[in-house]
DNA sequence: TTATTTACGACACACAGTGTAGCAAAACTG
DNA sequence: CAGTTTTGCTACACTGTGTGTCGTAAATAA
């Protein structure tokens, strides 16, 4: 199928932008493959003839997420500050955020964030610190941690501003100490 | 339904057990209810009977657990040691693995100790430490990150003793200061 | 033990969702 | 404009869900 013909992007966009739409109503289980067609307008048999099924779509839309995140985070760049890559992370959440509220509630909802973070840490892009505790634990329970504030950051409205957030992400998190009062 | 009947309590058993044997065996999302009933050797109208779908059938079975966890922590023991509650948390976990691990990859995933612990952490029975943070959040990432330790724990075959455990989610999540090396 | 109740298995069936196939019409490319 | 490709339509096979009926077997109650 030639990705170039005007009719098969148009159709593309079309059950993409349906799909969330419709995730983002009913919620992920509820959608079917025919709530898909008649959102989009689209034809039965064309849906079958762009992807596989309904879990096919939803991961061609997580992989150009992956994507962008990719290139806005840019791992390469190592000499970012250590909260540098995490401001950039709620930056980009936020913008794409419709988005990402409807994955959080799909089987692509650990798919995201969280192993873009556990790689930073693991590559020591995000902080590191040493600790008597075994690396792998250390790496997963910051990555499933920063995850959780973020999704539940979505959940609730963003309610708070990209700087509280990171403000509160490093003091319950990433450097606890400056925050007890006894 | 007479729930003293033999009858019911036997077929209510069977219908349990397959249940778990097939999460634990082929996920959750593949266990359809023909699944179950072969299983168990069970007439179609008759899981009907017990139940209204799957999705019945494991909310019958998360209720039950969640009440055996209740009478195990016992809540209104306040006076326990604030570490008390949480080997009392992980000794259950471990005693009911094969059931926290079929629930894990359930709808019921978030049902059970995620739950329990937010309340006790609100009611001041886990532990209590003022921070520079609101409340809500406070409360809801030390459970979900309390949490996501115990579920890598299931999923990677319980590698670290119970006291082992405890000691790591207090160094990496309640009590973070002595573990720093700077 | 006997009578009565009721849970059970088997089977048939209506219904919803998935995925395939063939063909004619429409839209795109060059 | 001509040739190619995508698309819409409709029909259909298949799987899973949930209901209805009925004769049978088992448990409870007397």
């Amino acid at each position: 199928m030639n990705t170039e013909d005007l009719r098969v992007k148009r159709t593309d966009q079309r059950l993409r932008e349906a799909f969330i739409q419709l995730i983002t109503d009913q919620g992920y289980d509820k959608v079917t493959v025919r709530d898909i067609i008649n959102q989009a307008g689209v034809g039965n048999k064309t849906f079958y003839r762009h992807y596989e099924g309904k879990e096919a779509l939803l991961n061609a839309i997580l992989q150009d997420l992956i994507h962008d995140l990719r290139k806005t985070l840019d791992y390469s760049f190592k000499d970012n500050p250590p909260l540098q890559n995490l401001t950039n992370s709620l930056k980009f959440t936020q913008a794409n955020s419709t988005l990402f509220i409807a994955l959080a509630q799909s089987p692509a909802a650990d798919e995201l964030l969280k192993p873009m973070l556990q790689a930073a840490i693991e590559e020591g892009h995000l902080f590191v610190r040493e600790m008597d505790v075994p690396k792998d634990l250390v790496a997963y329970h910051f990555a499933s941690s920063i995850d959780a504030l973020i999704k539940w950051w979505l959940k609730n409205d963003m309610p708070y501003s990209i700087e509280e957030m990171v403000d509160y992400i490093n003091k319950l998190i990433l450097n606890p100490i400056s925050t007890l009062n006894d």
